[in-house]
DNA sequence: AGTTGTGTTGAAGA
DNA sequence: ATCTTCAACACAAC
């Protein structure tokens, strides 16, 4: 679910909604997703810290603090962060699936909500960040990541399905299971064929893609495709122009073949055999 | 009512 | 090493 363009959507709404706020407290009834410390240390390295920036490196969101430190959250599949008020002195969350509150002062609060539990809250220090995020590839949307980039990273995969490249998050960082298919759609390419047999031409079809792809979801506030939504519980734009992705048995928006659906990598793929060579 | 699939990713297994 | 499979968990759809 939240992808680079759910994930952005995030960041740039928790810009406006608490920046500047201070951490009063923390409150859990599922410890599991606090990685790296115990609950207690946990909470006494947040309590009176201020949100100073708010970023995205990935599919992570960084909530930076004061005092160098940094509060990573990850939503893996069904995170969500909601911007809600609370009722003084009373632990308010508002769904049953909210596990952490982190509460801020003028009765804010930013409740960490998850159905499937999978998602991580970890505090670090700016000194371990770029240790931490090494190993995240290059954010699509940055001016760095140009055609010559994006070649290079295919250099030593040539064996490999395209559509297990663009997932990789070690090599371009955001795309997944949603976008990696509307992408190859929009760029008219199967998503088995290996990287080795893509023309020049391809690659920069789908250099463009990712671009264009990318912008124009986190312009439309992402994907709802079922569980995501924003800061404030809305859904997202995007499902409404999906072409592919979910679309088994129905035509393709183009050209009127029948949409299929495969598994690559226990992962659902979807593509139109005709459009996509 | 039981089985299957689900957007992620790290850790275990081959 | 590197690639594939599994597990974490809850729920909807079949």
């Amino acid at each position: 679910m939240p992808e680079l363009p759910e994930v952005q959507t995030i960041v740039n709404d928790l810009r406006k909604e608490i920046s500047g706020e201070k951490i009063t407290g923390f409150w859990t009834d599922w410890k599991k997703s606090i990685k790296g410390c115990q609950l207690a240390e946990f909470k006494a390295k947040l309590n009176g810290e201020k949100i100073i920036a708010i970023e995205r490196i990935g599919k992570n969101i960084l909530l930076r603090l004061t005092h160098q430190k940094i509060l990573l959250v990850h939503l893996r599949m069904t995170g969500k962060l909601l911007f809600t008020r609370r009722v003084p002195n009373i632990t308010s969350k508002t769904d049953r699936h909210t596990h952490s509150i982190l509460l801020l002062n003028k009765n804010k609060q930013l409740e960490f909500n998850d159905i499937r539990k999978f998602g991580t809250l970890e505090i670090i220090s700016t000194d371990t960040l770029a240790e931490k995020m090494q190993k995240i590839g290059i954010n699509p949307l940055s001016p760095a990541f140009t055609l010559k980039k994006l070649n290079l990273s295919l250099l030593s995969k040539k064996n490999k399905a395209i559509k297990t490249l663009l997932m990789n998050q070690d090599v371009i960082s955001g795309i997944g299971n949603i976008y990696a298919s509307e992408i190859l759609f929009a760029a008219k390419i199967a998503p088995q064929r290996s990287i080795g047999s893509l023309t020049a031409e391809e690659i920069a079809e789908l250099f463009k893609n990712i671009k264009t792809i990318l912008k124009k979801a986190v312009k439309l506030r992402g994907t709802s495709f079922s569980d995501y939504r924003d800061t404030k519980n809305k859904k997202g734009g995007f499902q409404e122009i999906l072409k592919v992705y979910g679309k088994t048995g129905k035509k393709c928006p183009a050209c009127g073949t029948i949409i299929e659906k495969i598994t690559m990598g226990q992962r659902s793929t979807f593509y139109c055999p005709r459009c996509q060579k």
